[in-house]
DNA sequence: ATTAAAATGTAACACTTGTTACAGATGAAA
DNA sequence: TTTCATCTGTAACAAGTGTTACATTTTAAT
């Protein structure tokens, strides 16, 4: 896999003045269609990839077989950032396309340079890996929760507390159960019990939360 | 908590010409005692902090109350250096020695100042940031494996892979079971059904490989 | 609008895991 | 060594979860 993928058009520099890169940084875009894969996990991640638009999902794909759902991304953010940098480079989940993709491509002794010559890219780059890595720990404290209602509960209630008691999950029933790391009929007994016990109310994707107490209470 | 701890001892300077530090370098030190916590899930993240001796051990406690066991370390190595630069900067675990232990406490600002000079240094925060993400990663795998057979399966294999058939594991069995997530009982449980299965041959903390195949299809 | 594919809720059942309790083994400290 | 706290294995039982199947609804494509 040394020679780049000949979809990749390369571009011997950035016209925009408002990237704040430098006139000359190397890069190339490839475009993607909805549903398609862009990256496997265990592919070798030699790059920095930034989703300049559209938006994707990233999954992780077990030794037995289940799908373990890991987060939806908008544009523009960069894919797995951090890993570029380890020793194992290789993309730790399935990339897939929610909609029209777009990737921009830096290799990575362009990203090296922007380092060094650019404080404030390191800075930013820095920062996005370590709200990563929280996310990465949140999502760890989330699955040693033991019970399915356990984890919605905290789901939930992390939820409300950045949009309120009501609001809206982007998330499918089939990709919440991935998202939960749970069977998919379970999820749904799990979610029904919790609507007879009138702890929530649930309109399709649109969840409110009636009874803050007995949601806490799950968590016990 | 604005003002530093009084038992940190401040240095104005590192006198090591191993270090590869600048001779300014402003830092400090503390000394744990066995047993101690160290840092507590969810405190503040203002600086670097190196493990310089001893060993420590990570867990997570849950809001079900519950300890995930995360990593066991040993000197010298950074401790959670990504949350230095995250947005909500705190501890994502409890730190806890396991023996005698010193830390090295380097500011922010001076880490800051040390990427802007030292670019091995920089190579080296990147690198080290990229293999906890992916350890971080490694460990959701495992959680997302629905079976206790299946977690013991996927680390076995992995100690096969790096130490081969027969091994010894550093934790005890209420640690193991910490580690994979699930309760002492059922952990031993699933331990003896697959001795008695002949899968495995466990001796106090050394495991022994026997038949690799049927490991395998516990994974199935 | 029509059609096929995918997603959803539900049920019964088997299986796995957690809980609790307790006796014996182990290990650390005096 | 002795003592005490902790760790460990085991058992019986309760509880939770996964599996499979199917009818129904929703979604997406033509």
């Amino acid at each position: 896999m040394k020679s780049i993928d000949p979809e990749w058009k390369s571009y011997g520099s950035i016209d925009d003045g408002e990237s704040g890169f430098p006139a000359d940084l190397k890069y190339s875009i490839k475009p993607y269609r909805k549903n398609e894969i862009m990256f496997r996990q265990g592919s070798i991640c030699d790059a920095l990839y930034i989703l300049t638009s559209g938006s994707v999902k990233t999954e992780m794909i077990t030794e037995t077989g289940n799908i373990m759902g890991i987060e939806l991304i908008k544009a523009p953010r960069p894919l797995a950032p951090a890993f570029l940098f380890s020793d194992n480079n290789r993309f730790p989940v399935d990339v897939t396309a929610l909609e029209d993709c777009e990737i921009l491509r830096i290799p990575k002794e362009e990203v090296m340079r922007l380092m060094a010559i650019q404080p404030d890219f390191m800075q930013q780059f820095l920062k996005h890996n370590a709200n990563r890595a929280e996310f990465l720990a949140n999502r760890l404290q989330l699955l040693s929760i033991k019970t399915i209602k356990g984890r919605i509960a905290h789901f939930l209630l992390e939820q409300m507390a950045e949009y309120g008691k009501t609001f809206t999950i982007n998330r499918n029933r089939t990709e919440l159960a991935e998202f939960f790391g749970v069977a998919r009929p379970s999820l749904a007994r799990s979610l029904s019990e919790m609507v007879e016990d009138n702890i929530i109310k649930i309109n399709k994707k649109q969840f409110t939360i009636i009874d803050e107490r007995k949601l806490k209470d799950l968590l016990l």
